[in-house]
DNA sequence: TGTGGCGCAATTGTATGCAATCAACTATAC
DNA sequence: GTATAGTTGATTGCATACAATTGCGCCACA
């Protein structure tokens, strides 16, 4: 394998530093991403931002609307909503397959990716954030299944794109005990009880974002993505 | 409403041509796309062809390999498997949200495509599978929610592929029956009824196919794409 | 005859240019 | 003063041109 296999695409990269600054709320939802600033900032044409745009707009996370270019999708309360049941109804699934699976080393996984969590739990919010969506990845990841995985990312981008939007600040803490709970109930194989954690923990973290109402701001765009953009310009990851 | 505001756009109808084509059999599993080909066939440019191949890519139909190109996806019969289970799962939503919707008006429109399969049952095989397929879409639909029907109309649509990779030819035929039994469970409203009829006609629907192992020949390209591809030239639909 | 390397043809990856569309602004008429 | 039409600037939609990569076939050589 040579060196420049890893550096998968271009596309790719952008995409991916994209979403993060959307999912740590660096891109908020509303703002407008015009092809040319962006082709600009990452050093690229407008044609590869072009395939990124479409790829996040076919994942949910941009709105991208005729002749009049890319903005931060702005889901509805009620799509948010939505979005939380599917993903709860889904993570039944993994659950029932991480279970399925359950080795030593899965739960040493499981557990080393909670102490991170603990670990950054003062640390800044939005590696909070990132770190609670990428507990369910890693569950989806365990549970063996790249279909699985395929929409419990994706959904769970979603969400977290709507939390950006409706929850207030430090909504998450809680969150990692609810994540302890889990990993003890898939431990013990016991998929009831994990399964209704899970539900439980997925409602609550709804609950304590979906109802504020506060209508969101106008939409500027903000210098803060050059971090994101220089990542790619140098061929990082 | 001006008369070019329904020609959605370009890339949306060859990305919905090329669908068609791949879930009425046309494009076999593990056919070849070349860019070029395509776009002489379709009358457009390769960029608009890459756009609706990245879409495809996106909704898990096609594969897309690095320098290589694109050809129709060949999922595995595990990953065949997990689609199914999937859909399942999210079915039960699908059900519960037209439970609540459920007004004389819905029932109409559920018996009327019924009503579409049972006509088109002896016409040709990729229309009932069609019009199979697409009764899940409508009941999504009917759900009154864009995320779920969002998901069931992708899942669907692979799930569609798979049958084409692994079911035999007339394996779609009892599902009509089974259609018309879940429509009245609907009807009566009961839920529990509904839930199990729809588990139990997709895991038949699953069975049915994914049982026989022949391996897929080798990948030809076809010409037979002509009459998807003129519709889009000719501007239509 | 088998194997390794080299170059060519085919196909994809990316940038750029021009046309079409949209939004905002201005000027003019009522 | 308001409303409407015309115009301009900015942004996207699409095609084309060029660069990079890959795979195959050919030839040299053992």
């Amino acid at each position: 394998m040579k060196a420049s296999d890893k550096v998968k695409h271009r596309t790719d990269m952008i995409s991916s530093a994209l979403r993060s600054a959307i999912l740590e709320r660096v891109l908020m939802p509303g703002m407008k991403l015009p092809e040319d600033s962006l082709g600009e900032r990452f050093g690229v044409s407008r044609t590869l931002i072009r395939q990124s745009l479409e790829r996040l707009a076919a994942e949910g996370l941009i709105e991208l609307r005729r002749n009049k270019g890319a903005m931060v999708a702005k889901p509805s309360l009620e799509e948010a909503r939505d979005l939380f049941e599917l993903r709860t109804q889904i993570e039944d699934l993994v659950i029932s397959r991480v279970i399925k699976n359950m080795t030593p080393d899965i739960l040493a996984e499981l557990e080393a990716h909670l102490a991170k969590e603990v670990e950054a739990e003062h640390a800044s919010e939005p590696k909070s954030i990132r770190l609670a969506t990428e507990f369910h990845i890693l569950l989806a990841k365990l549970a063996g299944s790249p279909v699985l995985l395929r929409y419990v990312e994706e959904i769970g981008y979603r969400c977290g794109l709507t939390l950006s939007l409706y929850a207030r600040p430090h909504s998450t803490d809680c969150g990692i005990q609810e994540h302890r709970q889990i990993i003890e109930a898939l431990a013990k194989g016991d998929e009831d009880v994990a399964r209704q954690l899970m539900r439980h923990h997925l409602t609550a973290v709804a609950d304590r974002a979906l109802f504020t109402t506060e209508e969101g701001g106008p939409l500027l765009y903000l210098d803060a993505l050059e971090p994101y953009a220089k990542k790619v310009r140098d061929g990082g990851a």
